[in-house]
DNA sequence: TTGTACGCGTTATCAT
DNA sequence: ATGATAACGCGTACAA
């Protein structure tokens, strides 16, 4: 049904080979007949067929970007910045949420590898290291998290030093019982290890109720687990949380049991969500740069798929204090939310 | 490189077809010889190419999803729901944004088709309506919009009678100057028209000057927006919006004017962010069911690939009134917001 | 039950 | 400069 190279072949008298000369732009032909054959190719609305194409070739010039959930924090950003990249390199991009089941991340990544995508960018993986790098040499991939991977190219978002500075900065603001609202799954729990880790260079002991963790990310989890810490250690004047989400979970509960912030509980988030600047008081929290992180991920998996051997490398990248009102900070500034629209 | 069904063969002393069989699960085969492949399948890591079946099928098992922007208010619970749906039937999604450009709109489903799609999902497409029932007639897709769209396969967002809705809601409060802070683009302005249709079947002369119009949905739009509006008419005392990122734009310009919510103006947004309910006064607004809107969109794409004619079909969905704070009912009820997770 | 041979739409290798 | 023909990996008549 669909027109083909050779229905235009034919129609235009020239051999099939002439037809992929004038549609790869191949210079060794005659300008009467390319100008022929374009008319034919016009005439007839002719298209290449990009699958015959990927099976001669083996690349098919799409990507595959896995992330748990596309609604997370900043999973839109982070595809977007993907996106941009890809199609300015010609990709297509492929798209997975995995509800942070490990099981359906691997069967995503087969079903995807047996299209034939060029690579792989993995968001927020929950798969173990070891798997991973094991995938790595399978599938040319780009690995976006916060822990440490061996063996892969990886981009690490600096989540525990993220904490780790959050946290400093409560210490300094002069709090010791501070606590920690948090999220844990498989290997990755940098967040509260950059907590603990703070706490631990000042000298204080960090009590194990001061931590309250769940396996939910959103504000109603914060506000379950703010609940909880608050009851079980009154005595904390600050909370750092896993992420904005959170942290507004956390105010809520604060309203409720009537605790101001931040006269009577210094807070602070993470990721700098446009809701950090529409809640009173504006949350104070670490900024991650989601599209730029995206655009790196695609650049990096582009030097990936480039490479012609196994291809490791490691980059950094950091989340900067951006502080507002609710840590209590005396010299409080409120640099514009960079996320504010919506 | 890989291995293909032709090493198979040769490994397990048996022909292509028979390999072919064993993969697709074909009855007609000795139970000895199969285990017998399946053995060496598993030995050799054999993985079907999906390239080459969909050569010889036509068909790829993969959709595209065509938003102007993936980090918009709900394309991101939209694109969910599509891919939800899509996997639990066995397509993988891929997903391009636009950045609302109609030009690379068409682009991206050229460049998508020649990759063998079977379907497209166009979601808040910028494209005229005669341009969409070309499109209609030569790929399988479905259309996800505000405005009527004929001979397509549709679902309409009641965005019309939801500001008509909306409006209607403060004329009973009422309100007598309503002003609205909007949005258009192309042949969109269902939530504008909506909002005069109201004014007018009461009698009210909709005045010029209670309506700005932004070309972004940002918060900052909303609240340049507002200063404009409030600015060129003090008198009125209640405010629709094209979406809730205009509302809060306008809660900030009403807290830097001292204008209060609801005493001194009546607002309501679009949309139900997760926002509306973690600003105060929460936010009145109408509710979209994003993820059900991309299930039904996909479910109705089904269709579409499955049938062998064109097959047109328009589906309504409705946008549900959601009464909080901000405008000033007196039988406020608060229902707890469903989009609450980051 | 199993195998042979051809076709899917394109690119690439050789001739001419 | 152009063309015949063989791949690419798999499905499918049809034959054995």
């Amino acid at each position: 049904m669909p027109v083909t190279m050779r229905d235009v072949a034919a129609r235009a008298g020239v051999s099939i080979k002439t037809v992929s000369r004038v549609i790869n732009n191949q210079p060794e032909i005659l300008d009467g007949t390319r100008q022929r054959v374009q008319a034919v190719i016009d005439e007839l609305g002719y298209r290449p067929n990009a699958v015959a194409r990927s099976l001669v070739s083996g690349r098919s010039h799409s990507i595959a970007i896995i992330v748990p959930d596309i609604t997370g924090p900043f999973s839109p950003e982070f595809v977007f910045g993907v996106d941009n990249t890809a199609r300015a390199e010609g990709y297509s991009v492929f798209l997975a949420s995995t509800r942070g089941d490990p099981e359906e991340e691997v069967e995503q990544i087969e079903r995807l590898a047996a299209k034939q995508v060029d690579g792989f960018i993995l968001y927020g993986t929950r798969l173990p290291a070891e798997q991973l790098r094991i995938l790595s040499t399978h599938h040319r991939m780009s690995i976006v998290a916060s822990r440490k991977i061996p063996e892969v190219a990886l981009i690490r978002l600096r989540s525990y030093e993220g904490l780790q500075e959050i946290t400093t900065h409560l210490i300094r603001l002069g709090h010791r019982a501070i606590g920690h609202v948090g999220w844990s799954a498989g290997e990755d729990r940098e967040r509260v290890d950059g907590y603990r880790a703070a706490l631990m260079a000042t000298g204080i002991e960090v009590d194990p109720r001061w931590i309250v963790l769940s396996s939910q990310r959103s504000v109603e989890a914060g506000h379950l687990s703010a609940h909880k810490l608050l009851q079980q250690a009154p005595e904390i004047t600050a909370i750092t949380c896993f992420n904005d989400a959170h942290a507004l979970g956390v105010m809520q509960a604060c309203e409720e049991l009537g605790r101001r912030i931040p006269q009577d509980l210094a807070l602070v988030g993470f990721d700098d969500t446009p809701f950090a600047t529409l809640v009173k008081p504006k949350l104070t929290t670490m900024r991650v740069l989601s599209v730029e992180l995206g655009q790196m991920a695609m650049q990096q998996l582009l030097r990936v798929m480039a490479a012609d051997k196994p291809y490791h490398e490691h980059l950094e990248v950091g989340a900067t204090l951006v502080i507002r009102e609710s840590c209590g900070a005396q010299n409080a500034t409120a640099p514009i939310g960079i996320n504010s629209s919506l």
